[in-house]
DNA sequence: ATTATATTTTGCCATATAACGAATTATATA
DNA sequence: TATATAATTCGTTATATGGCAAAATATAAT
């Protein structure tokens, strides 16, 4: 089905705004190789957890991406959108335009050895560090 | 011809960036109906030269936008881009998704009287006012 | 040459944003 | 129930950004 729904100049900027930096870019990349709790995307990005919670906020409410929680966690993923096609559309633009970036490859480098790390022992190394 | 220039994580920003302002946003967009000197655009946001001239730059050094200078006036129109795919993407996508938007509308509405005006007069009276 | 003027650059101010650590919240475990 | 902990919110700081006015630049007109 077509997808229809218009944007106004604000939800455009928004938009913009949300790739406006780059470790948000990085983690969006991260994400479209499959969901992560926060403390994964944190150990990708070495930044506080506060600041990648407020990240994620921003590409949440964007709508580049959506949350479950499961427990302690909350896992990330990229949001389907199956309304807005402008969203649809950056997601691709962004995923694309990417997919061979220097950091980016590095960033699924990384990725992998994470994803095969026990997340309980990721956190609690953390805590530490 | 295909495109296949690519981009990286920098310059993936920067296109945001500049996106992420919606005076630069409505500059964009007016240019798509032809290109406009800077008073023609000072007098379409309401806003100040030295800030149009500003925000224009970061237009121009995204690759959005391209400016002539013909004597005393400076003329800026949407650049062809006839390298980078992501640029052309993102000013497909922009003028696609903004076409019916509200603020967009009055805009070109504006500037259909603006270009009426005769333009050494458009710039005699911004000295006043 | 001197003056006028369209645009840009510079300097400044107010606000927005990214970063962190500390405090808080919500959930699991002992 | 009390403790541990993953994530978020809050408070703070440093930097980036948008806005304007004034100064500088470049070109046209006198």
């Amino acid at each position: 089905m077509a997808k229809y729904n218009n944007i106004n100049l604000a939800e455009l900027t928004q938009l913009a705004s949300a790739l406006s930096d780059a470790s948000r870019v990085r983690a969006f990349m991260a994400l479209t190789q499959g969901e992560l709790c926060v403390c994964q995307i944190v150990e990708l990005l070495g930044l506080a957890p506060s600041t990648v919670s407020k990240h994620m906020a921003v590409l949440c409410q964007a709508g580049f991406v959506q949350s479950r929680k499961q427990g302690r966690w909350v896992y990330y993923s990229v949001s389907p959108n199956l309304s807005t096609a402008a969203i649809c559309q950056m997601q691709q633009w962004v995923t694309n335009n990417l997919k061979n970036d220097g950091t980016v490859k590095q960033d699924r480098k990384k990725l992998r050895a994470i994803k095969k790390m026990d997340t309980e022992q990721l956190c609690k190394n953390q805590r530490k560090g």
